[in-house]
DNA sequence: TATTGACTGTTAGAATTCTAACTGTTATCA
DNA sequence: TGATAACAGTTAGAATTCTAACAGTCAATA
């Protein structure tokens, strides 16, 4: 005999939350021929072009692994969004820059993600919204 | 010119807590020989087997579509942990049982996802607590 | 009641991410 | 300084989920 749970655990309401906005957030930019996770590593790669960023980074922000990365930014660069240059003082690395063609983009893919965002509190009032911010970061920062 | 974004949205919180949730849930019920959607698949049919459960039901609690379902499904019936009959009613359908060599698990992933619910929320007080899982709720419902 | 449309599940093939093994470069330190 | 370890990225092949097209069954209604 299994013991019952005791109610929806926080680990199932993330999950299902997430599930769901990653749904909306892909058919939100489906027109624009790409997916969701493809507009926020461009969007990611044009904010901070100017500071280095190297592949590795990027898999540490999307939590992907290095293998996903080289295969996600291979279809990338193929398609002409980006560009990988090897920096002069450590021929281990690549740089990533975001190409015109891409940056032409980012302004649709942000608008289409933040009426998501607002998707998700519209049934909050803004005292909850705020409390729920709140709440958001210091749980991601300690994970 | 592209408009700088003004804060961390409540989709990337979401997603970002919710892949970083994913992962150490796969972690923590790996020795099992599963991952952790097929953890949570078994616990769920578990405990709603009486209930006449199809795999369309579990393609709309999952957020999957019922082709990954009948993937999964054929996956979890092929190593033993399920079993899926035609009801007399309506040949279209097919209900769902978790067999005994399924059900012997489900304690062990039930611990292993408690603890990982568990450290979400150690960061925050009794209060902040009941305040964040009512907000998960209401948005999970509307959304 | 015969037809049409809706529903449930399956298959084939594509896309995405994973693990494991690997190459080449840089850092460490005996 | 030379050996060894750590690091960054790539490849090959497996696992998971997706879309699109399809088959069989049930429901609605003309």
């Amino acid at each position: 005999m299994v013991k019952p749970r005791k109610d929806t655990p926080y680990l199932e309401l993330f999950q299902m939350i997430g599930l769901k906005l990653k749904k909306k957030a892909d058919e939100s930019i489906k027109e624009l021929g790409l997916n969701s996770q493809q507009g926020k590593m461009i969007s990611y790669i044009y904010e901070n072009q100017n500071q280095d960023i190297i592949q590795k980074d990027l898999a540490d922000r999307f939590q992907l692994r290095g293998a996903s990365i080289t295969s996600m930014l291979q279809g990338l660069e193929k398609k002409g969004y980006i560009e990988r240059k090897i920096p002069a003082n450590n021929e281990r690395q690549k740089n990533i820059y975001a190409l015109p063609k891409a940056v032409e983009l980012i302004e649709a893919f942000n608008d289409s993600f933040q009426k998501v965002d607002e998707e998700i509190v519209e049934v909050l009032t803004e005292e909850e919204k705020q409390m729920l911010k709140e709440l958001l970061i210091k749980i991601n920062q300690r994970l």
